[in-house]
DNA sequence: TTCTTTTGGTAAAACGCTTTCGGAATTTGG
DNA sequence: CCAAATTCCGAAAGCGTTTTACCAAAAGAA
């Protein structure tokens, strides 16, 4: 059927422990001998098996990403597809693999699926979802010392390497380029209370303004639900106020086309009278005019960030607990002053 | 360290060829060594590795999705994610795992790295977007037999399997339930004359009408670039035509603002006036003011499907060429009559 | 009863690599 | 020029499973 290394030897008259040694270019094979048997592999179309250079070398070279994937989940979390992206590149330019783990779907509890996982050698490290650390998980990774980067800080204190965004900083510079465009009153949209992006986000923007000693009333902090319309609601309260934002926060891409309706509604210009900057950029950033103006992640780019920073875990065990968090940019659009 | 089938026919007093029958739940063992087998797997903590079992076995329970998983891919193809996900929920749930192929960025040509992954024998099936099914590609996969699904119907006559959504009917849906609420004279705003998909779409679009007894003037059909301005302008001039049209479809939702805008901007009442009706749902619908009527496709149970064809495929490689193409939906929303 | 199946189990041979170890040949150093 | 080191290569021992071939004992069929 298809080749194997017996054949190579075979055929190019040495043993089969010079083949391997051609294959993963080590040394202590003469140019000849190598020459000869690099064309022999061409010429009968040889592949390594790769199971059973895993099975030899006691090692996959593959890597999971464990999380969620499920219906509608673009919906749900339409970035997270950039991460998964960015570490498939990452990897694949390394020459290893990726696959998807269906924390969800597997038939078993998160930690058992891992469990199994870890102990399979199906894999040589693994990205997690932080939605899916919790302490027991962490427990279990640190008990098989499995390379690990968990996407998202874990909501615990942990000893876990991670990646994130920066919410504060990304706040600090949403205040930063409102402030410097002459706004003097600024509002925050934020999600629900429980999310805690949107709270990060809300720390930041506390601290930022703090530290240019601007007060920030509660007033101007609105907490919202996943709703145009409650969204276009609370915007236009906003606007009541006896001295009304002439900046506004919004934390995602919903409350700015919500907010956006509210302030033309009023009669307002956006930005001669209003400016207003959002979080996370989406593909459909220009159907709203004026375009948004946006404070967003390359999440790409992180991901090759963890694809990277794994792959080092895993070549050198000993090295240490990583954690990294990306720098937001500021998309400059229509929204804002220049 | 981690404990081996060895471990586990020791502790448990029986030969190792017992203990893989019980993990494989195969028969010709009693259920009291069956049990003694299962206690000491549990108390070991033992998990079959499965490159060992795969080289034995010589298959890899892995399947792979070809495609290209690069930066800002989601803003490109918001819903490809989808399908991935549909596909791996399928296969996680029948014990299959699924790895993703970077068929761009693995240094090697596309037909090349396909090659390799056959005889490398780390997938048992591949998914493969059609975008890189070409002859050679179809001669490769024919060659080895390799267990294939197409996304998407390859552009060129194939005996491959594909699976892809019903771009004809679609069309054929929304001339449907433009007409049967009234409209009389349609516009058809298309993308670019080199993508596949939107001819397909168009075709359909003429079909429909044809079937109808409707005419349909070269005037009404439109071809833009994916820019908002452009569409604009292109929505506008149709709104000019002696004759406008009180019914317009949109090839995609950057196509279903811009028009709703020209719309607008003219003045005139949506759908009192002119009705709309645009493809592809995403995440951002609510952001647009009325909420665009839409035909789309359940991407995730595509995926669903294409996972499931893959596994009978590879569990029965006697079965035959499948195609299958996907019904698209309505979703009745404020930019058509009831 | 006697012959045939079925059941429960084992030993041993793959599966296709990597790696260790040792030996011969060659190069280096002093 | 000789000892020491280095290079090149092969034999053989794994890696941890599945599967085949075979056997004894039990069950069924006649």
């Amino acid at each position: 059927m298809t080749s194997t290394i017996n054949d190579i030897a075979r055929e190019a008259g040495v043993s089969i422990a010079t083949v391997s040694k051609v294959i993963n270019n080590k040394a202590h094979v003469s140019p000849d001998t190598r020459k000869k048997v690099l064309q022999v592999m061409e010429k009968l179309h040889y592949t390594p098996n790769v199971s059973a250079a895993n099975l030899a070398r006691r090692s996959s070279m593959n890597v999971l990403y464990a999380d969620r994937f499920y219906k509608g989940l673009p919906y749900e979390n339409p970035h997270m597809f950039d991460i998964v992206c960015g570490v498939s590149h990452e990897l694949s330019r390394k020459g290893y693999r990726l696959s998807l783990l269906n924390l969800d779907s597997c038939g078993k509890k998160p930690e058992a699926a891992m469990e199994e996982v870890i102990l399979s050698r199906v894999a040589d490290g693994i990205i997690i979802s932080s939605a899916f650390v919790t302490a027991r998980m962490e427990r279990l990774l640190l008990k098989y010392d499995f390379p690990q980067i968990c996407i998202g800080e874990p909501a615990f204190d942990t000893i876990l390497s991670w990646i994130d965004t920066n919410n504060t900083l990304s706040s600090n510079l949403a205040v930063e380029h409102l402030v410097s465009t002459g706004c003097r009153t600024l509002a925050f949209m934020g999600g629900r209370r429980e999310d805690s992006i949107f709270m990060d986000r809300l720390r930041g923007f506390r601290s930022a303004m703090e530290r240019r000693g601007l007060e920030v009333s509660e007033d101007y902090i609105t907490y919202n639900p996943p709703d145009v319309e409650a969204i276009f609601r609370s915007a236009s309260a906003l606007l009541e106020l006896p001295v009304p934002p002439d900046g506004i926060i919004c934390t995602n891409s919903l409350m700015a086309v919500g907010a956006m309706r509210a302030i033309q509604a009023k009669g307002l210009d956006i930005p001669g009278q209003v400016s207003l900057i959002a979080f996370d950029d989406h593909p459909y950033s220009p159907m709203v005019s004026p375009q948004p103006t946006i404070i967003d992640v390359d999440l790409f780019s992180l991901g090759v960030h963890a694809g990277n920073l794994l792959l080092k875990k895993i070549r050198d065990p000993a090295m240490l607990v990583q954690t990294y968090t990306a720098l937001p940019r500021l998309l400059l659009r229509g929204t804002t002053r220049l």
